[in-house]
RNA sequence: GGCGCGGUACCCAAGUGGUAAGGGAGAGGUCUGCAAAACCUUUAUGCGUCGGUUCGAUUCCGACCCGCGCCUCCA
């Protein structure tokens, strides 16, 4: 079966075949690097990183493009409050922003960057003006001309013939022919960031960028355009009328948008105080991967409403996943194999593919993965697992972290990172006593660890029963979870 | 006002024209030196409200109530 992807374009579900046999080409607008990512972008670039993993998971080779919007208003403003250049002010969140994502689980796409395209988006205005579809101003401003596109509009499904000029958008500013047309190109202000170019300084509009960008890229056409639903209108409305008045052919064919998130309820916002960025969740003590599975556990076209009850359910749900793959792997069992199980994880498998192909239903994913947990579970406590069972659940468990990627217990040393991020920031008092207890798994070594534990078994044999629970509870108090089992002891970092 | 989305158990959240996935939490139980994990049982005759279509609707249609998004920088 294929995969089914809404297409905001049509409105509706729609078979996704790329234009080219086995390989896809995707863009994502990006972020722009003026602050810290806050939880909102990162559910965007998740669910664009988790369609990512499953068509590469279904056999597509792909080419996934993801700008870096390095230049406009916000970051000129913030960098000449802050005393900086645009390029210092913008490395230091780019560098961020890469750390985060990095953090938080997303697959690193081939960047590009809007400052780094200055001369590509000139010629492209070039282009629009002599094809009479951008006209300058005298303040040394481009605008596109949107009555000579007249499918703008086709991807947000707003009229526009029935709207007034000047309804609601200041006309005097400029001297636009129309209040509706749209920058490409602003004329330099006195005193603000400039950029040099062959229609003369200034600096590009926001849409701009990722027409160029992509089609450099990609190609003029190419196969899935990627964003938050915020994006819809108008910036996706304009690069779609840009690139399509130059061009003359289909701009992108699939337009993937992800639903905003709630915050416990509300719209996310600083005024609410509800407004997390990936760092205020870490300094609290939340995990990279709670933070991730959470994300993940609503499908993107769906309202998610992130709280802080749901995180600590989704590091629960995360545990008992880790701790059933390592009881798979720490079983003694005995050869052979049973129908049931070879069963069960096939057709996990199969459901898992099923639903990620229904428009990446995530929920149903991680459903049918529990289910296949509690199932085995099950079978291991009767006695009914083999070990020729075991790699086939594995598989089917590894097929799932594929997109998911929330099974690897690296989360300490991404705390440590954190932490010390936070005290090179000098915010030392924003650093949380759950923050330091979530790091401290990474403080022992595997060494350390199991030589504590060697030593609480030799008591707990010769049924020295207080010095092995004092070892007991101070590997505890390390952030290492210990189980006791027939098959001897293991134990994971929490 | 225009366009669009949603209201499912204590919480989060899938889903279907034929009688409600999954996770968390609670209760009881099995196992267990302790701890942890795991398993079993249990928690919505009910899916915003009121009508309609239908043999049958939570699922389709209509109205209404409530929440949310975009229309302006915003993932």
């Amino acid at each position: 079966m294929a995969l089914r992807l809404y297409n905001t374009m049509s409105s509706q579900v729609e078979e996704f075949h790329p234009l080219r046999d086995h390989e896809i080409r995707m863009y994502a607008c990006g972020p722009t690097v003026y602050d810290y990512g806050h939880i909102g972008n990162f559910r965007t670039f998740i669910a664009v990183d988790m369609l990512q993993r499953f068509l590469r998971q279904s056999g597509y080779r792909v080419r996934y493009v993801m700008n870096i919007t390095d230049l406009d208003d916000k970051i000129i403003h913030n960098a000449a409050r802050d005393g900086v250049s645009v390029q210092q002010y913008t490395a230091k969140y780019e560098k961020a922003f890469l750390e985060d994502a990095a953090m938080i689980g997303i697959e690193q796409p081939t960047l590009v960057r809007a400052t780094e395209h200055i001369a590509a988006m000139a010629d492209f205005v070039t282009k629009l003006v002599e094809k009479g579809i951008a006209y300058r101003t005298d303040d040394g401003s481009y605008y596109f001309r949107i009555a000579s596109f007249p499918r703008y509009g086709k991807l947000s499904k707003k009229d526009f013939d029935g709207m007034l000029d000047g309804a609601r958008v200041d006309v005097d500013e400029y001297d636009k022919d129309s209040a509706r047309d749209f920058a490409l190109w602003k004329g330099p202000k006195p005193g603000e960031a400039s950029w040099d170019s062959s229609i003369g300084p200034g600096r590009p509009g926001w849409h701009l960028e990722c027409s160029v960008m992509s089609m450099q890229e990609l190609g003029e056409s190419f196969d899935l355009h990627a964003g938050g639903e915020d994006l819809i209108f108008p910036h996706h409305e304009n690069e779609i009328a840009q690139s399509e008045s130059l061009t003359e052919k289909t701009f992108a064919r699939f337009w993937f948008h992800v639903r905003f998130l709630l915050v416990e309820g509300e719209k996310m916002s600083k005024s609410l105080g509800n407004f997390y960025t990936l760092r205020d969740l870490a300094l609290k003590g939340h995990k990279p991967s709670s933070i991730r599975y959470l994300l993940t556990s609503v499908p993107y076209r769906n309202q998610l409403n992130f709280t802080f009850d749901g995180l600590r359910q989704a590091a629960v749900s995360v545990e008992r996943l880790r701790g059933f793959r390592q009881r798979l792997t720490a079983l003694s069992l005995p050869s052979g194999s049973s129908p049931e199980m070879q069963t069960l994880a096939s057709h996990t498998s199969d459901r898992m593919r099923t639903s990620l192909d229904d428009d990446l239903n995530t929920a149903q994913a991680q459903a049918a993965i529990f289910e296949m947990v509690r199932s085995a579970n099950s079978a291991i406590d009767a006695g009914g697992l083999n070990a020729d069972d075991v790699p086939p659940l594995l598989a089917a468990l590894e097929k799932f972290d594929e997109i998911f990627a929330v099974l690897n217990d690296d989360d300490g040393p991404k705390m440590k990172q954190v932490f010390d991020w936070a005290q090179s920031e000098g915010r030392d008092n924003d650093i949380s006593a759950e923050l330091r207890e979530a790091m401290r798994s990474g403080q022992l070594s595997d060494a350390d660890i199991e030589k504590k534990l060697a030593e609480m078994e030799a008591a707990r044999r010769a049924r020295n029963f207080k010095t092995s629970d004092t070892l007991r509870a101070e590997l505890t108090a390390a952030g290492i979870l210990i189980e006791n089992t027939k098959e001897g002891v293991r134990w994971r970092r929490k």
